[in-house]
DNA sequence: TTTCTATTTAGAATAGTTCTAATTCTCACT
DNA sequence: AGTGAGAATTAGAACTATTCTAAATAGAAA
């Protein structure tokens, strides 16, 4: 998808919440598009400024906070520490490398979802999950079990 | 298991890092087993109070971070505010109420958490894995998936 | 154009946590 | 029992991330 029909994209959902779609609520969300690497509204704000450098932090907070009102955008908080924005809509998990302290994304198939929803009490109907691991990634791993790394 | 019991295993672990039991630490970890409702480290500062009077925040503060370096408590982050301390050791998972504002915990069995971290790459070892449900608890749910509360 | 409301903005205020430096405690050794 | 070294506690200052506030701006609608 390109920039425009992406703008397209969020001016629509903007619409559908009585919204406006505004040059810094595009910008926001086009960085958080550009590189999904989970960052912080300081991140975001730093790297929407080269392109409206009379942007303020406070506003980057708003665009964050209307995105994920909109349902465009997941709100991460996987430790103590500043929130980190996601824009994969997709249900996935986040892998969090202790070491590089970089999160990624990985994808779950859906009859992993139904399996871990399966572990509620009848009736009860969770509006999300989140998952979330913690370790090295690609620690490789012996026969043992014990880390190599 | 009685305090004196509890006291003795906190005593145990301790001793393994090398480090020492003091009243603090043992009313601290006290408080978390006695009411397992999450509570922040402010919460937790109140409940100790009436049986230390001098005891600071920064002291609940480091004692609950000694606790948590010693594996007998965990640091939940499930949204944006305080952190919320754990002392339920076995695998599960939370369950936030977004109604209440409360977690509870629910018991993952092996097989669930087998499945879960099945999603990984080949060779990857997390050292935890997280699961939060967010929603309404026990909210009924009619055939039709609509919840009817 | 004028008006009305949404949005943005800068800076102040707040919440939660960590840091600092001084004190107190505890243990090991005499 | 007395002493010295390191561990733990304490009060308050400092810090970080976020939210609030009030004024300025921008856009749509009349």
């Amino acid at each position: 998808m390109d920039t425009a029909s992406r703008t397209e994209a969020l001016s629509q959902r903007l619409a559908d919440s009585g919204l406006r779609s505004t040059p810094q609520r595009e910008v926001v969300y086009d960085v958080l598009l550009k590189k999904r690497d989970h960052p912080t509204a300081d991140e975001v704000f730093a790297r929407v400024k080269p392109e409206l450098p009379t942007i303020s932090l406070a506003t980057v907070y708003n665009c964050l906070e209307t995105l994920v009102a909109c349902d465009l955008v997941r709100a991460v908080n996987i430790e103590r520490g500043p929130t980190r924005y996601c824009p994969n809509l997709r249900p996935h998990a986040h892998f969090h490398d202790v070491k590089t302290g970089r999160t990624h994304d990985i994808d779950l198939p859906p009859e992993v979802l139904e399996k871990v929803q399966a572990v509620l009490p009848k009736g009860y109907k969770p509006s999300s999950i989140e998952i979330t691991f913690r370790g090295s990634a690609g620690a490789p791993v012996d026969a043992t079990g014990k880390s190599t790394s």
